[in-house]
RNA sequence: GGUCCCUUCGUCUAUCGGUUAGGACAUCAGAUUUUCAAUCUGGGGAGAGGGGUUCGACUCCCCUAGGGACUACCA
């Protein structure tokens, strides 16, 4: 098999031969390569929002493979659930997704080269056989190497079934030269002899990686420093086939709020868990960039800063913690400046999933009082609690603190000041704000004197912002029949 | 067990041999005040421990401790 022949098993359109020189060929290649196991976690996130930062601030390009090697564990529904999550949090590839599987032909054609340069070798150990080698290397402080390694086989074996195995080097050493961990060295006696092709002939992660790796012109692979040692293994399947080696960058994995690995009991994992809760992705995208990456003292900048600010360099070696403060505060910073009408279709929605459909009027309301109330919450949920008193339907029911306020004396001062109200023909959050402090003085008494019962009217006793804004928020009808409602 | 990685305020981080070790989130106090927030001002808070190297170490080296990953015919 000559590499040309295998160049035709997969082309992607950017790449025409990555055997031949590509003069139009990025400078920078990633990729992100889940394997569709379940959803799409925050920490599959941040990696893959690190190789779309790296490309797209090398101007390269950002691939996605799909890595459902693995027949029993592989779905359908999560490699929806991926892609749904990747398109959520705005990371589009430069490509059509490639499905490892699907070049199962080539893994293979892969394997018999080695085979045939004496680099792989049948191995017809039985699964407790190999866990008895493994025991024994184990005792004997290497790796597990198979007896097969040197072994013709004879013909009585032919019908038996086997695997393949990597023939490793026994003596010295690989190096990893990693972008973030920095110059890693590994006793290649620690490197056992990995199965290449299971023993239905499926190839294996390690032998697949390299392969379409090698295959989609990946330049650079940032992907979890769970792989570090695994890249050790790669580098010399790279080298037996050789293939040049990519760049690697093994970034730290993120912990939950206790410094231990992040799991369910931390809550909230999948990115559309993430979404639900009300958090933005633009939330997400900045968090998670400065979640072991930084640029200084930046703490919030947009798509285009990070751009051209990332390096894979400057990404930090230890791992981190998901701090819920801080993206709470990040989200509120975004769901501010959002687009109010952006902001009300989540908010309508968070409020459908929980079983509440408005009429149109009263959506027509909550759009209309949402530029004055989106910075009240660090989550869309957080915002349909403060809307509460805006959809609320009349007359409202007071509660007891808000009931207490309704004395003889303040009913009366309201009725003067729904007077003022009637007649003001501009309905404005300053403007009302203005009007309540001229009554307030015309009055000659502090708000506390009327304050607490206008709001008590207005709101039940909901949460609601200053009294201008509140006003405006429910607009000049809405909050003149409340009034109305309570004053007779 | 073995191999490998990591370690600055509670958390995320800046520092790339010489700083009163800076910022952000959180926290505390005060201001504001019509609820809840928000906002403003100010405060407390860190180089895991021990050895070196050096005129000088958070920064370089070693050891210890702690945390993590890998050690599959999973990826």
């Amino acid at each position: 098999m000559g590499p040309c022949a295998a160049a035709s098993v997969f082309t992607p359109a950017f790449v025409s031969n990555p055997w031949i020189s590509m003069p139009d060929r990025p400078a920078v290649v990633t990729r992100f390569a889940p394997s569709p196991t379940g959803y799409l976690h925050i920490g599959g996130a941040r990696t893959a929002l690190f190789n779309w930062l790296f490309a797209r601030h090398y101007d390269g390009k950002f691939l996605l493979r799909v890595e459902d090697t693995d027949r029993e564990r592989s779905t359908e529904t999560a490699v929806a659930a991926i892609f749904e999550g990747l398109d959520w949090l705005g990371l589009k590839a430069d490509a059509e997704p490639v499905f490892q599987f699907a070049r199962a032909d080539r893994h293979h054609d892969a394997v018999m080269a080695l085979v045939a340069k004496s680099r792989a070798y049948r191995c017809y150990m039985t699964a407790e056989e190999a866990d008895a080698q493994r025991e024994q290397a184990r005792a004997e402080g290497r790796a597990l190497r198979s007896p097969w390694r040197d072994q013709a086989t004879g013909p009585d074996m032919a019908q038996q079934p086997f695997v393949i195995r990597f023939k490793g080097p026994v003596d010295g050493e690989t190096v990893v030269d990693d972008l973030v961990q920095g110059r890693v060295t590994f006793h290649n006696r620690d490197l056992d002899d990995l199965v290449l092709l299971r023993t239905d002939g499926a190839p294996t992660y390690n032998l697949a990686v390299v392969v379409d790796d090698h295959d989609m012109g990946v330049t650079h692979v940032i992907r979890g420093d769970d792989h570090l040692n695994n890249a050790a293994r790669q580098s010399l399947i790279y080298e037996a086939l050789d293939f040049t080696k990519p760049a690697f960058a093994h970034i730290p994995l993120i912990h939950g709020p206790d410094g231990s690995k992040l799991s369910k009991r931390h809550g909230a994992q999948a990115v559309g868990d993430y979404a639900e809760l009300g958090y933005l992705p633009e939330t997400l995208r900045n968090y998670l960039a400065r979640l072991g990456w930084s640029h200084g003292d930046d703490e919030i900048f947009s798509d285009e800063e990070a751009i051209a600010w990332f390096d894979i360099a400057d990404v930090n070696r230890g791992a981190s913690r998901l701090d819920w403060d801080k993206l709470g505060h990040i989200n509120a910073h975004y769901l501010k400046s959002a687009d109010a009408g952006r902001v009300a279709d989540l908010v309508l929605k968070a409020l459908a999933a929980r079983g509440t459909v408005l009429d149109a009027p009263i959506e027509a309301r909550l759009r209309q009082a949402m530029p004055l109330l989106q910075d009240r919450g660090k989550t869309v949920l957080e915002l349909v609690d403060q809307m509460a008193f805006v959809i609320a339907q009349r007359p409202l029911v007071l509660d007891e603190k808000a009931a207490k306020t309704l004395t003889d004396e303040t009913v009366a001062r309201l009725s003067r000041l729904r007077d003022k109200l009637r007649v003001t023909d501009d309905w404005t959050a300053p403007a009302l704000e203005a009007l309540l402090k001229g009554f307030a003085q015309k009055e000659a008494v502090g708000f506390g004197k009327f304050g607490p019962a206008l709001r008590a009217i207005l709101t039940g006793g909901l949460p609601a912002p200053d009294l201008g804004k509140a006003l405006a928020a429910l607009n000049r009808d809405e909050s003149l029949t409340r009034i109305d409602d309570k004053l007779l």
